[in-house]
DNA sequence: AGGCCGTACTG
DNA sequence: CAGTAC
DNA sequence: GCCT
């Protein structure tokens, strides 16, 4: 403890408050008393220092201040006895509230009502509402989530009711974490999910375009535990629009109504067509991951989860992994920076364990769990090895097992497969990334064999590279062909593509084909690269155009997001595969017999996403 | 205590 | 079926 | 590691 505070003061990374943008300065005009009256305490430094940076003055005159900020540890009574004995001279005495208070405030944008029982001191008694109701400091109390601001009195609820158990914080976290962002601009408006470049982009940082973000995945996390039984059956096909429109996000607290439906409607009211087209040109210049990286002020605690997160993929704890993932997922949807163990431990998917973590890297910089993991020098040669073609960590531990620990070695000793002997020879290349430009060119060239062989099969080149990355790890190529209905329509084209491909000496390796006969549908491969020889890793996926949609989504990615939207349909009591979203009528008992499901719907990408109850994403959106 | 996505291909 | 890839 |  003493040591981390020692690291984190020496590098200064916690006494430099930036100050926030005008409209973030929710504390302008308050003054925060602290119990205890200093900054000695890290912790407590950077909360004051963060309280500071949303326009608060830290006093230490009790006389002057409009809250006392009391340490949790203690009691109401080590505050009373700090109470001026005539009073405070005809003024309104300081509010008190425990240090969670303003954090609070900072998380949700928003001076909450400090007389909420969570906020109270130990032992200190509970107030009449009628004091504590105004905020007389506050030229607009209501700097809130958008609708609310409508009327006030919802507001006010809404706002109170915020995180009614900090035990189980999930319900509380889950409530409120979608709903920053900066309100002032949208007036009355609500907060607009839907088109979040209108206007206000291109002014300013636009943090709308993460609340989608966090927006869904808070959805599918509420969606785990309800029943969603209302009248599925009949929306699904017929009224996508009604169903989305319920399945949306109001199962929540009541007092969210208001929101909701104002939310509901912005997002009906999408622009049409044309302004979509030119919105979302700008959206994914800045939602898709340069700026989703750059900008996010967690950026330094999310690249040293990243590897504690490597570092576990490696080691094969799988589920520690899945942990993490998520975690990273919630922090990147952040616009603020989670300074504290506290603030932390609010968001959804991250606990204790993570919460300290997080803290533990805001004030020293690292994180001592994984410079030991990094120490391991087995570790090395894992990554090594994992980056072969075939090889996964089952195989990786057996070679450290023996005592390998270079490709030399593996060379010499190894016994491989054909894939990981390709995966071999070729390993600087493969594990090169394709620069998007060469992507387009070596789609081309696919494109234009296929075209020759036949002209009404199209070629969509899908992975990152739909995602608009400037850089892909391979090509993937989703061949259809407008009026077929199954693989097997496609099989015997791609077979000759294949074919043609391989005589013109583009396709130079198969690493995973499906045989002949089985119902084969994907085709894995390497192909030289379009300027220079070097070997590319290139993917077939045959999709008949009936299952275009489903295939698109799967092959469109990320993996975080496909596993987030099947998991959300499996809480639906859906399937969503590759090949379209199902409904369940039944999971086996021990899984032998899955009824297969009833189709739902397969063809239109944009259909999946409605029956599902998710807004639309363009795929440069779909970055988790 | 038990789940954490769901599928295709290889050997 | 386990392991791997997507 | 997190969540129900």
């Amino acid at each position: 403890m003493a040591t981390k505070a020692t690291r984190g003061n020496k590098r200064g990374r916690i006494s430099a408050p930036s100050v926030r943008p005008e409209d973030e300065q929710i504390f302008k005009g308050l003054s925060f008393f602290y119990v205890p009256d200093n900054d000695i305490a890290p912790a407590r430094r950077l909360r004051i220092n963060r309280a500071k940076e949303f326009g608060a003055s830290w006093t230490r005159d009790l006389m002057t201040a409009t809250h006392v900020v009391v340490d949790k540890k203690l009691e109401y009574k080590d505050v009373e006895k700090m109470w001026p004995k005539d009073g405070f001279g005809g003024r309104t005495p300081p509010k008190v509230v425990t240090e969670d208070y303003p954090l609070d405030c900072i998380q949700f944008r928003a001076i909450v009502d400090a007389s909420q029982r969570k906020y109270l001191v130990n032992g200190q008694p509970e107030v009449e509402e009628k004091e504590q109701e105004k905020e007389p400091e506050l030229p607009t109390p209501a700097v809130d989530f958008g609708a609310q601001a409508k009327s006030k009195s919802k507001s006010k609820s809404a706002v109170s009711s915020l995180p009614l158990k900090p035990q189980h914080h999930n319900k509380g976290k889950w409530d409120y974490v979608p709903r920053k962002g900066t309100p002032s601009q949208n007036g009355d408006t609500g907060i607009q999910t839907h088109s979040p470049s209108k206007g206000s982009d291109k002014a300013g940082h636009t943090p709308l375009l993460q609340d989608e973000l966090s927006e869904y995945i808070s959805m599918m996390q509420e969606f785990k535990d309800l029943p969603l039984d209302v009248d599925e059956e009949e929306d699904a096909q017929s009224t996508a629009n009604e169903s989305d429109a319920q399945l949306d996000l109001d199962h929540r607290s009541g007092s969210e109504n208001e929101s909701q439906r104002a939310r509901r409607s912005s997002r009906r009211a999408r622009p049409t067509s044309k302004a979509i087209a030119f919105e979302d040109r700008f959206a994914c210049n800045r939602a898709g991951k340069k700026d989703a990286n750059q900008d996010n002020p967690n950026a330094r605690t999310i690249e040293i989860l990243q590897k504690m997160n490597g570092y576990y993929e490696r080691i094969n704890d799988h589920w520690r992994t899945i942990a993490y993932r998520k975690a990273i997922s919630i922090l990147k949807q952040q616009s603020v920076k989670i300074t504290t163990e506290e603030e932390a431990y609010r968001l959804p998917s991250i606990g204790r364990r993570l919460a300290q973590k997080i803290e533990e890297i805001v004030t020293t910089d690292k994180l001592q769990r994984l410079e030991c993991a990094e120490e391991d020098p087995t570790d090395h040669a894992l990554q090594t090895f994992l980056k072969i073609y075939g090889v996964g960590n089952k195989i990786a531990e057996q070679w450290i097992a023996q005592g390998w620990r270079t490709l030399e070695d593996v060379k010499q000793h190894a016994k491989l497969t054909p894939s990981q002997r390709v995966g071999m020879e070729h390993y600087d290349d493969l594990n090169t990334r394709i620069p998007r430009m060469e992507v387009t060119a070596l789609g081309d060239i696919v494109k234009k064999a296929a075209a020759e062989i036949d002209a009404a099969v199209q070629l969509i080149i899908g992975g990152s590279y739909r995602r608009g990355a400037e850089s892909s790890h391979d090509i993937d190529l989703i061949v259809t062909k407008p009026g077929t209905e199954s693989v097997a329509e496609l099989r015997a084209f791609l077979s000759r593509l294949i074919d043609q491909l391989e005589r013109d000496k583009f396709l130079v390796a198969r690493l995973a084909s499906s045989h002949a006969g089985g119902d084969g549908s994907k085709w894995h491969g390497c192909c030289n690269g379009e300027y220079r020889p070097i070997w590319r890793r290139i993917d077939f996926l045959l999709v008949p155009e009936a299952e275009l949609g489903a295939a698109l989504i799967y092959f469109t990615g990320n993996d975080i997001f496909n596993r987030s939207m099947r998991l959300l349909a499996s809480k639906k009591r859906m399937r969503l595969n590759q090949r379209g979203l199902y409904r369940d009528v039944l999971r086996g008992p021990n899984r032998a017999k899955i009824t297969e499901g009833e189709l739902v719907e397969s063809r239109d990408e944009k259909r999946i996403f409605e029956i599902l109850g998710v807004k639309w994403r363009e795929p440069w959106e779909r970055w988790c």
